[in-house]
DNA sequence: TGATTGGCTATTGGATCCAATTTAACATCC
DNA sequence: GGATGTTAAATTGGATCCAATAGCCAATCA
């Protein structure tokens, strides 16, 4: 997706021209990268080579090779020694641990945030509920199902909780991708969702997390039966 | 801790000598600074030096760069850039998330667990206890109170959850060695183990759910409180 | 004819080299 | 004498180059 070739370049090229808010070209690559893994435009199984990648962003192939590594660290992507790296796979058992952790820790997040939501937090999640309502794309449906659940969790101070909290919460939507995209149901979760921000502007801190672990391990329990069904998942998207 | 210079080395210097179970040196780098930095041998704010690292280690600065990139992603190091790593500051706002996301955690991986723990998990985990009476050194006191943790949590099933356990516990650990290096009071966390063994022998899974959050957010609570004392810690091991 | 082995190619892993940025010291000016 | 601008050293970020390994294809032999 960035501009490819098209620059002689004398050594450090388009350093200027495509990373205008990045500080490296591996920050930029990794971002950029790891988007477009969570988004699900690169499906998982997908070989990812060195060379391709930094032509394709203008560079050569070192960034590359640092970003790879931060995306394997996310287990976002593998690395077969001497044999290049893959977008990882989404299997059943991932699903479930993936479910497993956001139902551990999504809970506590909300509990800690509750306390300190503003109406103004109250009203972004209300308006984004809203937004889900009539958005059509499975893509920028995920985008929006991450950010109403992170504006619920966004007072819990805890930096390093809400992160662990986000980046599951991105695999989950990654892996929901092919789930929403196949069976089009997104309305059983909007009245959770519904019955999940009542509870929360109501301040009822137990109820609110036990809808919240139901509607996560719901969602768990059908996107694991649906990867099951059809095996491991692999090749075009 | 590693074999420096010495090595005129053609080109592949080290390779075959000095990463004898890794596949590439960056792993071998990655898991070596990894211990060294969880066992507390390198204090937090230590800078990391490419070069330097490169020459202990008899590599080139790549491999080195790639392990730090990876460290990065698990918030062990950090990066500033065109400044260098650093290693990642123990603050008690960190021990706060850290124990934050334990207590989240570790009881859903005991509860998994427990349905299927054998004899021999139960007799090592006893073991592990006494071993643990007896062991001065806070390093290994350490490493000990990991494996007996790990060891009630292995039949849990869930890889990608009992990651991010061990990591977290790892990092706990971390922050301890200062508490208990000063405090010098195991006694009670070993009461705890105790109690916590016996819920999960008889299988009481609630209990021992109960026991283990409560002994996770007292050690947790006694840390930051000790770290908050002292102000962000810093300099010299 | 089929299996095995040898070489060949593509791709990664590692080393070396160059540019850019930050920091610190130093000299200069007010 | 203190503050500030300038310059030089150190260190990182990135590019290019070389070696090593894995996979593939063909040629050879039983």
């Amino acid at each position: 997706m960035a501009s490819p070739s098209a620059a002689p370049a004398t050594t450090t090229a388009g350093q200027g021209r495509d990373l205008p808010r990045f500080r490296t070209a591996t920050t930029m690559i990794e971002t950029t990268l790891r988007t477009a893994i969570l988004e699900g435009r690169i499906a998982g199984g997908t070989p990812l080579r060195q060379e391709d990648l930094a032509a394709r962003f203008g560079t050569s192939r070192m960034p590359v090779r640092e970003a790879l590594r931060q995306l394997e660290a996310q287990a976002l992507v593998e690395f077969l020694p001497h044999r290049g790296a893959v977008v990882a796979e989404i299997s059943a058992a991932d699903a479930l641990d993936v479910t497993a952790v956001r139902a551990a820790l999504e809970p506590v997040a909300l509990a800690l945030s509750i306390p300190h939501l503003t109406a103004t937090d109250l009203d972004r999640a209300r308006d984004l509920i809203a937004d889900m309502d009539s958005e059509p794309d499975p893509g920028r449906m995920g985008e929006l199902n991450r950010r109403f659940h992170m504006t619920l969790y966004a007072q819990a101070g805890r930096p390093r909780l809400l992160a662990l909290v986000e980046q599951h919460l991105a695999a989950a939507d990654r892996s929901l991708r092919y789930q929403l995209a196949a069976l089009g149901r997104a309305e059983m979760s909007q009245h959770e969702h519904q019955a999940l921000l009542a509870a929360v502007a109501e301040r009822r801190i137990a109820d609110a997390g036990a809808l919240l672990a139901r509607h996560i391990e719901r969602a768990g329990a059908t996107l694991a039966q649906f990867l099951a069904e059809r095996g491991p998942r692999q090749g075009t998207p």
